[in-house]
DNA sequence: CTTGACCTTGTAGTTGCTACAAGGTGCATA
DNA sequence: TATGCACCTTGTAGCAACTACAAGGTCAAG
């Protein structure tokens, strides 16, 4: 299977699959005749699980955790759970942060009752008197 | 006032000062003898603006938007309105997407149940069995 | 035999800073 | 007076995780 088939058999651009490659996040492809890389189903399978681990919001380096402990299937999976368990945590305190930036924005939209911009109570409530430069 | 002091007082480190003023987000400061910037209270007026806009999630972009608009004293504050408006539904976006990710991590704790990587399920769910390659 | 879709490598751009390096300035202290 | 130290200057490079070229090679269809 060639990089474009895999590009679209996993939603992933042909470029970000070379660049995994250059990171050694995916193992290098097989190459027929002409250069072309050759992927097997097991490149596949490697690709879904690192695009899966990207979505649920993992690092590039945590993803590289992952796939070195998937690797040592003797091991207790105690690590493996540490890893999502600190994802998870980090994914919880986005929603905290995010939610109350939320709560001020909607404050911010409510103070808007003003027609004119120096009425505004929005830019008035982030305050800026200065004139700005040209770029 | 020196950058030193003005990053103090607005809680942003002096690079970014700079880095702002070279981006055309915050007008030049002036110059003392030795060439050291020199900043007045209205440049610590516009910082606090900047800052806060992005600690409200806004992109540079859109900070520059807002800074171009609260230029136009005369203008209706549609403009600015539509802007947050527009925010506040990124944000909210963003906290659905972090918490169907967040409800995917518990559902993937829970499967975990095994002792060793190869009966884990985490691992399982992720799906990978190829062998990667050294950096 | 040419067109067009694909592939190759290498390099540079994106966002919003942050971190140097190499040198100049300003002020308190020995 | 010297000197040490914190501060300032410019310029450049690095971060994450891609993305977007450019310049050229390959291959099948018409």
């Amino acid at each position: 299977m060639r990089i474009g088939e895999l590009a679209k058999a996993t939603g992933t651009k042909a470029e970000t699959i070379r660049y995994y490659e250059r990171e050694g996040i995916l193992p290098a492809a097989d190459r027929t005749d002409s250069n072309y890389r050759d992927y097997s189903d097991n490149h596949l399978a490697a690709l879904t699980f690192v695009r899966r681990a990207r979505q649920l919001g993992f690092s590039m380096a945590q993803v590289r955790e992952l796939l070195d402990l998937s690797d040592r299937a003797d091991k207790p999976c105690q690590e493996v759970d540490e890893l999502v368990r600190e994802q998870l945590e980090e994914v919880e305190q986005r929603i905290v942060d995010l939610s109350s930036l939320r709560d001020e924005l909607r404050l911010l939209l409510r103070s808007c009752q003003a027609n004119r911009i120096d009425e505004c109570r929005i830019v008035g409530s982030l305050a800026r008197p200065l004139r700005r430069v040209a770029r």
